[in-house]
This record gives C-alpha cells, structure tokens and sequence, in this order.
RNA sequence: CGGGGCGUAGCACAGUUUGGUAGUGCGCUCGGUUCGGGACCGAGAGGCCGUAGGUUCAAAUCCUAUCGCCCCGACCA
C-alpha cells in the first residue's frame, strides 16, 4: 500500500493529553494513548492490525476445537429476562434498551442467547461436549468510558461457550481453553498475567483473568514476592494479629465537627491521620442495617464483609436508613453506643483512641478504643488490599499493579443451563442441565496493550504478528529517479514476496519521512537513498533495536531481507 | 447520577478576570532557496468565537438556558 492522508492523517499535530494519569508520564505516553485510539477508530492500519489479532484467535480457537458461530440479538425478551440479569427490557421487543431509552442491537453479551439456542438443539449426551465460540462488536452503556480504546461503549469481543455432561468435561474446556489464551496473548508478544478473579455478575465458580500490565488499566492485581496472585477484588490478606491496644485515655470525649463528615475533611482541620480513623459505613445485609468498620484509608470490599456478616444480599444503607440506625445524618456514624451488629477490620483492632462519628448530628467522638468503648459482633479481613499488607499465604508483603484486562474465563456451571433451559438426556435417561463454561477476549484491547507495552518515546513498535505491516520503504530523495525507480522495484518485489509493506513515496524531506515512520512503527524500515544506491545497498532498520544494515538491492527486490 | 472543567480557522491553543478592529503555532495555497533525522525566506487563503435568548451605544468576553465533549467519583457481565 502507497502512503496517503486518509490512510494516515497528519501525525504533527498530536492533540496535547488533558487526562491527570498521563500527564503524570510525561506528554510523550499521552501521545502514545492518543495514537493507539487514533489507530483503532479511524484508520486502515488499526483495522489491519485488527484482522490479524483476529487471525491468530481463529487459528488457535481452531486448535481448542471451538467452532464459530454468529449469535445475532434476535431473541425473545423472555430470554433474557430469565438469567435474572435483565429487568428493565421492553415485553415485545428484541432489542436492548439503554438509560436514555435508545434501542439497540448490538448485544452486551451473549449468555442468553447461546444458552436458548444450545438447548434447542441438544437432546442427548451424544451431542455434547460443545464449545462455540464467536468475534462480534458489543454494546455496553458504559457509564465511563475512557482511556482511549481501552474503555469504550461498543468494543469487539471473542466469546467464547462451552457445554458439558459433567464437571470433568468443564474442566477440560476450560484447561484447553486458558492454554489456548496463552498461546494467543503469547503470540500477539504480551507480557501477561493469569490472575484469580471474582466471578461478579456472571456467577459460577470460578475465574481468572489475563492481565496486562499497564499504567492505563483500570485493574488492580496484588502479587507478593512469594508468588501470591490475585485481583485487587478478591485478594485477602494475612491477619496482621495486633494485640490489643492500650489506651491513654479513659473514655470516648465528644467534639464539635459542624459541617464536617468526611475523613479527608476531619483529618485535614484535626490533624488526625485517617489510619487513625474508624470509619464506620451502614449496610443493609439481608433488609438489617448493620455496620461495618475500617480505618480512615480503607475501603469496605462488600463481598468480604457480606462473607463476615453471613448475609445473602448486601448493599450500602440511604440516608434513612443511616438516620434510623445511628439516629445522625450521613457521615457522623460511629461504632460507639450503636444498637445494630457491628463489623470490624483486623486494622481496627489495633487503633487506641482512634476518632470516629458520635452518632450525632456535627459531632465526633475522639479517644475511641475497640474493646473497651464498644464490642463488634465479629472481626475479620472485610477491605480491599493495600500496598503492603500480609499476602494470606504467608508469602510475604503484597504489592498492587495496575493492569488491563485483555481476557476472562469463567466456570459457569449451570446457573444458565437451569434458568434460560439447555438440558439433556444422560446414559441413563434422566434430564440433568449442561455445565458451562464461558470465555472471552477483548480484542481491542489486545490492540491497545500491545501499543502500551511496545512503545519508545520515538513511536510504537509493532510486534511483528500484528503489525499493520512488515515494512515500510522510505525514499530519501524521492524526486531523484534513480531512488524512486529502486523503490518501485522493491514495492513490487516484496508485494509479489507476499510481503505486506507500506511505500512512503511523498516527496518530503527525509526528516519528516524518518519520524513518521518511527511514529508509526512498523517493526522494519527499508530506506532508500542516492548515497548507498550508489554501491548498489539499501539501508534496513529494525524499528525496536534501532540496528541498520546495509543490504544488496537485489537481495531486497527478491523479498529476502 | 453527583462534583469540576472546556467548546474560538483543518489540528493544538491564546484572548474572557477589567466588554471596544479576531490572534499564535502547525497544516494548507503560490514563489524562491534547501533536501540522510520534523528546513528557511516572502506572499496568501481560511473563523457569524457550540447554539438560543438577555444586558449594553457596543459581547468571544457579562447573565440565563440548552447541546456537546473531557476529567474525578459511583457503576462495570
């Protein structure tokens, strides 16, 4: 392909980045983002890179003995209604509904429909094991999209489903198919981790997700040094065992705080180090309020704490239920003299005279000890990680990464097979629902981390799998004839090689051409000019080492390099 | 949905506090000199300042509304 505006638009005029993460990386990073979602959205060489991600999945898909398939959204609204994800759709129509009321086609997932379409079609044992898989855009309405291409409403997603007679089957697909992840992400030069998952809406047993290491994730992975593993969501901790604290004070003292119910607000006008605050929230666990505490530089992770609390359904109190259990508005809620179960963070056994609400509108109590100001009903692991903290298998200190989610699979189970139907018959005649497995790939997001992971201040650097293309000819005086004719005689050369390459033949100064090209990086650059032409040798540059040599023009023309 | 910010030329932005002729850089057009790592000189083209009202002799600038985008938070199959 020859060079040209639509296929890259200007490149000097990169838009500044606004966004406070990049920033703190310096401008260059921005640009790289800014490139990497430039490259997706508008242009052919995001599209090419994009076919050839597809390409490896198919192949090793392929490999995992997965079929593909195309599951459009034409389904009955019952369908999906009956997983119990989805409330709010319309009686009579096929197509989604967002918060505005737009209709849409375009699926946010597919669960539903594979498992309506699956158990339509299977009748006996004999017609499973399957596994089906497919690549189509997605719609979500993402309440935040952001980081470029890396968080967008619609994105393309592999998807992937399996079906079994029992448990050994699952766990087959489910092998074959995290070995079939790897080989992928592998082969589109990741650096990746697989980290133990929360299994969140989908249900099922068990998860894990491949992650990417990446300052513009929106993950957090914890690993300590021993080799413990896991994402930030489900990651516990070891207890950090304190003994129980000694007070210097000989009882709660109550302070005015008027106007102030926030930790940072608190902390900041008394001085008081939010570690060594309690912070104390309301929940409703199963229709009672209950409550739970942390220190001042925690979050309540709430799947621990509905754990602790042995309850079914969790969530965060409203403004009424707060004032009906504590008897203040929002914010001045403390432990102290509370008639509800209370909950306690490991970190909250070792705080002496800690501050915390007074349960009183614009009052806070101070010199607040566990123990001997109040009793909680059970103490335990109930926050998210931190840096530092004990890994839970006594592996050491754990350390948190940012990092992109590229892929997560998941054992299903049967939690779909059983509401939305896909049964079958066993050896002995009786009716049992399929166990399922699920897996999926977010493909533009493979695009984006390898532009994150493979860049220099200079540009991108393709891995070579899924480079747009393998080369790019650059003339450095294309108005001398000799140069142009050279290069045309490359372009064709390596074309019929079946090479892909980009011809730069603008007539631009060299400069220009050479810092477009590192900008747009494809992994080898094969540069054109009077002085070697001269001796019969074109110059090729590896993009990543930066390492030129100095080649015959026939070996180049032959497609050999 | 809550908090904050921004809409000015193809792109990136200044000008708004204190109302008074529409600006800069890149890109674009023409001429010339250059030409192996983002050249230089000269001459140009291009904008009812997001939109709609209002205040005023006068509005990019002040006020109100509205639309769109971005950031922070909540959410995230």
């Amino acid at each position: 392909m020859r060079w040209s505006r639509t296929l890259i638009p200007s490149l000097r005029n990169v838009p500044k980045d606004a966004e406070a993460v990049s920033h703190q990386l310096g401008l260059r990073a921005g640009l790289i983002r800014q490139l990497a979602s430039g490259v997706y959205s508008y242009l052919p060489l995001g599209y090419r890179t994009l076919l050839k991600i597809i390409q490896i999945i198919r192949e090793e898909m392929n490999r995992a003995g997965a079929s593909e398939v195309l599951l459009p959204m034409l389904h009955p609204a019952e369908i999906w209604k009956k997983s119990g994800r989805y409330e709010t759709l319309g009686e009579d129509k096929i197509a989604f509904k967002n918060r505005a009321g737009h209709e849409f086609v375009l699926g946010p997932t597919h669960e539903e429909v594979i498992t309506d379409l699956v158990g339509s079609n299977i009748k006996s044992f004999r017609d499973l094991p399957l596994n089906l898989y497919q690549i189509q855009n997605k719609f979500r309405d993402e309440a935040r999209p952001r980081f470029g291409v890396i968080r967008t409403k619609e994105f393309i997603m592999k998807d992937a489903y399996s079906f079994d007679r029992d448990e050994a089957g699952l766990d087959a697909h489910y092998q074959k198919m995290s070995e079939a992840y790897r080989r992928i992400f592998t082969r589109c030069g990741l650096d990746f981790q697989v980290v133990n998952a929360d299994t969140g809406m989908m249900g099922g047993k068990m998860s894990q997700e491949f992650m990417v290491i990446c300052p513009y994730g929106e993950d957090r992975v914890a690993s300590s040094e021993g080799g413990y593993l896991a994402s930030q969501d489900i990651a516990t901790r070891g207890d950090p065992k304190f003994t129980p604290p000694k007070p210097q004070s000989t009882g709660p003292e109550a302070f005015d705080t008027p106007n102030l119910r926030t930790i940072e607000e608190i902390s900041h006008r008394y001085k008081v180090a939010p570690s060594q605050m309690i912070k104390t929230l309301i929940y409703m666990a199963d229709g009672k309020a209950i409550a739970a505490l942390v220190t001042g530089d925690s979050e309540v992770n709430e799947s621990k704490l509905r754990k602790l609390a042995g309850a079914k359904e969790l969530r965060q109190a409203d403004g009424h239920e707060i004032l009906g259990a504590t008897g203040a508005p929002v914010g001045f809620a403390g432990p102290v003299g509370l008639k509800i179960p209370v909950y306690a963070d490991w970190d909250i056994l070792g705080i002496a005279d800690g501050v915390t609400g007074a349960n009183e509108k614009d009052k806070h109590l101070k010199n607040v000890t566990i123990g001997r100001d109040f009793k909680p009903a059970a103490a335990g692991d109930i926050r998210f990680v931190k840096e530092g903290d004990l890994a839970p298998d006594g592996t050491g200190k754990l350390k948190l990464t940012t990092s992109m989610e590229i892929g997560h699979i998941f054992k299903l189970g049967t939690r779909y097979s059983e509401s939305i139907g896909a049964h079958f018959l066993d050896e002995k005649g009786e009716r049992k629902p399929a166990i399922m497995g699920c897996y999926g790939i977010g493909v533009n997001r493979v695009l984006a981390a390898a532009i994150e992971q493979h860049h220099d201040a200079k540009g991108i650097q393709w891995p070579e799998a899924i480079a747009p293309f393998a080369a790019e000819i650059i003339t450095v005086n294309h108005n001398v004839a000799a140069v142009a004719e050279a290069a045309e005689k490359i372009y064709a050369g390596l074309t019929a090689a079946g090479k892909d390459v980009l011809f730069d033949d603008r007539d631009e100064r060299a400069g220009v051409k050479f810092n477009d090209a590192d900008l747009i990086g494809f992994p080898c650059q094969i540069i054109v000019g009077e002085r070697n032409l001269a001796q019969g040798k074109v110059e090729v540059k590896d993009r990543k080492t930066g390492g030129t040599a100095l080649v015959d023009l026939a070996l180049v023309i032959s497609g050999k390099l």
